[in-house]
RNA sequence: GGGCGUUUGGCUCAGUUGGUUAGAGCACCUCGUUUACACCGAGGGGGUCGGGGGUUCGAGUCCCUCAACGCCCA
């Protein structure tokens, strides 16, 4: 049998790929005579292609399903994309702007929304297309996306079914809107940035003071052009105490403060004294104002508002008293409610100055600030200026100033929906690991904030209700009227409510079920018109684990995959994803969606920051995939994803030129060309954009912590190939284990411990870990040891069928131990194997299936472990490792083989003895004497192996560096001078002897004994040695 | 301000219920073309386990405290 010295990846994934394609291995039905397993993938978003962070996320997936596939499970991992509104509508609007300077309102709702469906096309076949290569064993037959009709039948059966009990509402709230996209965004789509601004101070006239009260009143903001659409102005209710109060706290933390703070909050306690001295007569004064119900005159738009007491007024701040803009400010905003304030909106939804600004209409805000400052100074109105920083809220999606704004929007009411989903979690029925991520859950259900749903942007599911306002109670009445008289309200498929408005009106709102376009049609000729806003794409998320499943429908698949088993996800949506998952599955089906949550940690670059297209350290999974292979990306993802660690990943651009690997800096991760310090060629960035630099071949990035793993890959891979090149003759066989020599019962042991370890990490989601079992035993055992000793074996007829057999078992046995994590090469070379040996096994040797996707789950064979084999094998070890040593020390060459003597006990000698051979495989050593009575040559160089009792010599007659050989032997001695000086002063202490477990004294004197030991004999070692040179 | 996490050799990380001399990979040094693998083999150097305090016969591990960094929430 050929096999080429490297695994050819690039070829080989492919092919793999199609004949598991071909032979649907990953494809799942329901079926009665398997237990369900099944994982709903957290949908990528359509926005952009996918990153290392996806590949961890997928790859834990796809390690986890196929494990359970393996081990027989019906296993389903339902894959598809999100199509991630806001997100998605912003990146194709930014496009549209950047190339063909267009707004959505040029294009038109249709348009626009073609427009990203393209986007969507192009992205989800690209996202596909990774997944793919990685070898994600999606059940891709089954591929769903949020917008889709089975997607759509679930989003409108929820909203009607939330709509009809009452849990969604419509009402006004102070959203954070984007001017740009003109819509509202979520508070976990707003980022802060801190820029300079000023603090401007403002002068209101007092209307009709009273004698002795001041004629106008002094307010400060950082937006003054606010001030157009305040309602009051507030002092608080009992400035006194809130000196006092805040005196107070910093006095605790005076005390409480190291020195060096100390100086700082005494100051500030010096200033809120003199503060309080100077402030405290005109606040309480002003306080009484308010509460004689005192007015000011607003200027610029010259409206009366009132002079209030409210707590929000802060007397250590600012100039004590603050404006109230109700409909502009999140805090103004609760004042409002409290006092019970006109709300005055100023902006129209593009961010301009709105009718109720009087001459400032139609400004932008930055001119109407400018505008208005200039004319509160004519006025003589204007006090100082200070400089400031401050807090600006921003887009995430548009990166432009948020602009708090009041709008009317749906809302999710949570405190029954909430409760039901931390119940789940608090009495187990939801899992979470690891469990310190229960809490955050936890906290934010347990504000059962209402969930505003409405989205102002056309890409996403409409709402599906239609409405009329402004109108009587009769005419709203009339309508609900003649909607009943509709068959399909009978049938339960309208649901309709009537509101009273602000003004006085009603509106009606009507919810239908089910998208059907003749009752819609018959509905709007009532005078409707359907809302033209969408869902906040989390409500169609949160219906993923069953609407994929073609709920609303009651299909088989429903039934038998639902409740899901596991979800795997990362920590940034447990929130936003996984609580409002729970909540929805158990309000539409009334089960939890999954039993077990696992939360995998982040991948950051060398920097410590989380990867990202728009910083420039994204990797794609594909360019690692292309330069390492797709087994060396999930291994190296799998190795590094421990439970309590983000990953870190330090990042290079790979020349495209000499393929060197140049560390990504925080410079170089953001310039368009970079020049390779190896090639002095360049080549080109994502960030290219002039055309000599597009013109450049294009630097992959990618990292080097996946050498490891490539390594581990070709190791995998040429072991495999060794042991395959010499099946020749190979014939099944009936093999009696007991039978066995040591080596091939120290590997049978092993394989038992690993396999029971590894199935163990791997349900418990410790991938990490069994990554790591798997590597070591491969190397250090199977390879370094196990296929060392078979060499010689296969060279000896009499052994050599044995040894194929025990190799061909422990091979098969790994390769499906190593398939979850490295599908390509363990496929690839189980083909190979199925070649060489097809029938294969112990005692009854059986035809292995063509797939080791598809094989069965090594179960580790109790009855195959072996304490004092193990222990056996451990000696043997030992004493190859001293030989090495010895050999290493005295720097003699590979090819020299030298004379060995090892004295032993009568039964190590027993155990040694079958061994002796190997020796010579393994350290080029030849045993010439083992026992009681092998004795030190008359050159030797000795090592003691107290502790098993053993002495190793090794015959330096040819060989001899005496100078080598002392400086050794002088550096073992102080080594053991160190130790023993350190066991004998843990001894002589009372304490230790008189209250340790005695184990574990005994264990100390029984290692100083042998240490004692160890230092004659290496004492007397060196004596000899300085009498031979003497 | 609150919560969670992290801090172990140059880098990236392990380290089970406290118990021999704290491990691995990469990097580094020495030697090596032994008929699987130089993406390899053998050997080696390198760590006051962030600082301080405490509990204990014994602390990387438990407790307190300080510091730095990261994430989430307000």
């Amino acid at each position: 049998m050929t096999i080429p010295t490297r695994f050819d990846h690039t070829e080989a994934a492919a092919k793999i790929a199609d004949a598991w394609d071909a032979a649907g291995c990953a494809h799942a039905e329901p079926n009665p005579n398997k237990k369900p397993f099944s994982i709903v993938i957290p949908p990528p978003n359509v926005t952009g292609a996918l990153h290392l962070g996806h590949g961890l996320n997928n790859t834990l997936q796809d390690i986890l399903i196929r494990t359970k596939r393996m081990q027989g499970f019906e296993a389903l991992w339902m894959p598809g994309t999100d199509h991630a509104g806001i997100a998605t509508q912003a990146v194709v609007e930014r496009r549209l702007k950047e190339q063909e300077n267009k707004s959505r309102h040029d294009l038109g709702r249709e348009a626009l929304v073609k427009r990203i469906w393209d986007w969507k096309a192009q992205y989800e076949t690209r996202i596909l297309g990774q997944l793919k290569r990685m070898g994600c064993s999606c059940d891709w037959q089954r591929l769903r996306f949020t917008l889709d009709d089975v997607c759509a039948a679930a989003v409108r059966a929820t909203f009607f079914d939330l709509f009809s009990k009452q849990r969604i509402y419509r009402g006004k709230r102070l959203v954070n809107w984007d001017t740009f996209l003109q819509t509202a965004v979520s508070d976990d789509e707003v980022f802060n940035e801190t820029k300079k601004g000023h603090f401007w101070h403002i002068f209101y006239p007092v209307v009709d003071p009273k004698p002795g009260e001041p004629t106008r009143i002094e307010i400060a903001t950082t937006r003054p052009e606010t001030m157009l659409g305040d309602t009051a102005v507030a002092v608080h209710p009992d400035p006194e105490s809130a000196f006092k109060k805040v005196g107070s706290e910093l006095g605790e933390k005076l005390a409480a403060a190291s020195s060096g703070e100390q100086e700082e909050i005494q100051e500030q306690i010096d200033a809120l004294e003199q503060r309080s001295k100077e402030m405290l007569p005109l606040l309480v004064q002003l306080r009484d104002m308010a509460l004689d119900g005192r007015k000011l005159l607003l200027p610029l738009v010259d409206r009366e508002i009132p002079l209030i007491a409210d707590e929000w007024a802060k007397p250590e701040m600012g100039t004590g008293c603050v404006k109230i803009t109700p409909a502009h400010d999140p805090n103004d905003y609760e004042v409002g409610k409290r006092a019970d304030l006109q709300m005055i909106n100023i902006l129209n939804p593009d961010g301009t100055l709105n009718s109720e600004a009087g001459t400032y209409e139609g400004l932008t805000i930055p001119k109407c600030r400018k505008k208005v400052v200039e004319d509160l100074e004519k006025l003589e109105l204007l006090g100082d200026i200070e400089d400031r920083e401050i807090e600006l809220p921003h887009s995430d999606r548009s990166k432009t100033p948020i602009e708090p704004y009041l709008a009317d929007q749906w809302f999710v009411a949570m405190a029954e929906l909430a409760q039901s989903a931390m119940d789940a979690v608090t009495d187990d029925r939801v899992k979470i690991f690891p469990e310190r991520y229960r809490k955050g859950y936890l906290d934010w259900l347990s504000e059962k904030r209402d969930w505003p749903v409405s989205r102002q942007l056309w890409w996403g599911h409409q709402i599906p209700i239609w409405a009329v306002g402004g109108i009587t109670e009769a005419e709203a009445q009339a309508i609900e009227s003649k909607l009943k008289a509709f068959p399909e309200y009978a049938s339960g498929k309208i649901a309709e409510r009537i509101d009273a408005e602000d003004a006085g009106t009603f509106a009606i709102f009507v919810c239908l079920r089910d998208e059907d376009v003749k009752l819609e049609t018959k509905v709007q000729s009532l005078g409707l018109t359907r809302d033209a806003d969408v869902l906040d794409t989390w409500f169609s998320s949160a219906l993923w684990p069953h609407s994929t499943l073609g709920w609303p429908e009651k299909t088989p698949e429903l039934e038998y995959f639902y409740p899901t088993s596991t979800l795997i996800t990362s920590r940034d949506i447990i929130t936003l994803w996984v609580a409002r998952m729970v909540l929805m599955g158990l309000n539409n089906l009334g089960e939890i969606p999954f039993s077990e949550v696992f939360i995998h940690p982040k991948i950051l670059d060398g920097n410590g920051e989380g990867m990202s297209k728009s910083k420039g350290n994204g990797v794609d999974p594909i360019d690692v995939i292309d330069k390492f292979g797709p087994d060396a990306l999930r291994f190296g993802l799998a190795r590094l994803a421990t439970e309590t660690q983000d990953v870190r990943m330090p990042v290079q651009y790979e020349c495209p030129h000499c393929e060197k690997l140049i560390d990504q800096t925080k410079k170089n991760q953001s310039v368009p060309a970079v020049e390779c310090p190896q090639c002095k060629k360049s080549f080109s960035t994502q960030w290219a954009e002039s055309e000599a630099d597009k013109s450049l071949p294009k630097g992959a990035v990618v990292s080097e912590k996946f050498e490891t793993a490539r390594n581990f890959v070709n190791k995998l891979w040429n072991a495999a190939r060794f042991t395959l090149m010499n099946f020749d003759g190979y014939k099944p066989q009936s093999i009696n284990v007991a039978e066995l020599p040591l080596e091939d019962r120290w590997l049978l042991s092993r394989l038992s411990t690993v396999t029971r370890d590894v199935t163990e990490a791997i349900e418990h989601y410790h991938f990490a870990e069994a990554s790591r079992i798997l590597y070591d035993f491969a190397w250090n055992e199977f390879c370094s040891f196990y296929i060392e000793i078979a060499k010689p074996r296969l060279s000896d007829n009499a052994l050599r069928g044995v040894t194929q057999s025990v190799i061909a078992h422990g091979l098969d046995t790994l390769l499906r131990l190593l398939h979850p994590i490295m599908p390509f090469v363990t496929e690839s070379i189980w083909g190979f194997l199925n070649d060489a040996a097809p029938e294969r096994g112990l005692a009854n040797p059986v035809k292995a299936p063509r797939f080791v996707m598809t094989a069965d789950w090594p179960v580790a064979e109790a009855s195959h472990y072996n304490e004092s084999i193990e222990r056996q094998f451990n000696e043997f070890q030992e004493v190859v490792g001293a030989i090495r040593r010895i050999r290493s020390s005295q720097n003699i060459a590979p090819k020299e083989v030298v004379p060995v003597a090892i004295r032993c006990s009568q039964s190590s000698q027993s155990l040694l003895e079958p061994m002796r051979s190997y020796f010579q495989a393994l350290t080029g050593a030849d045993v010439v004497a083992l026992g009681e009575h092998a004795a030190p040559f008359e050159i030797d160089a000795p090592l003691a192996l107290t502790s098993l009792d053993i002495d190793v010599h090794v015959d330096l007659e040819k060989f001899i560096d005496v100078n080598a050989e002392l400086s050794r032997l002088e550096k073992l001695r102080d080594q053991v001078v160190k130790q023993i000086t350190g066991k004998e002063q843990k001894l002589s202490n009372e304490n230790f002897v008189a209250r340790a477990p005695e184990a574990v004294v005994l264990k100390e004197r029984e290692s100083l004994d042998d240490l004692k030991k160890q230092l004659q004999s290496v004492q007397s070692d060196i004596e000899r040695l300085k009498q031979k040179l003497t």
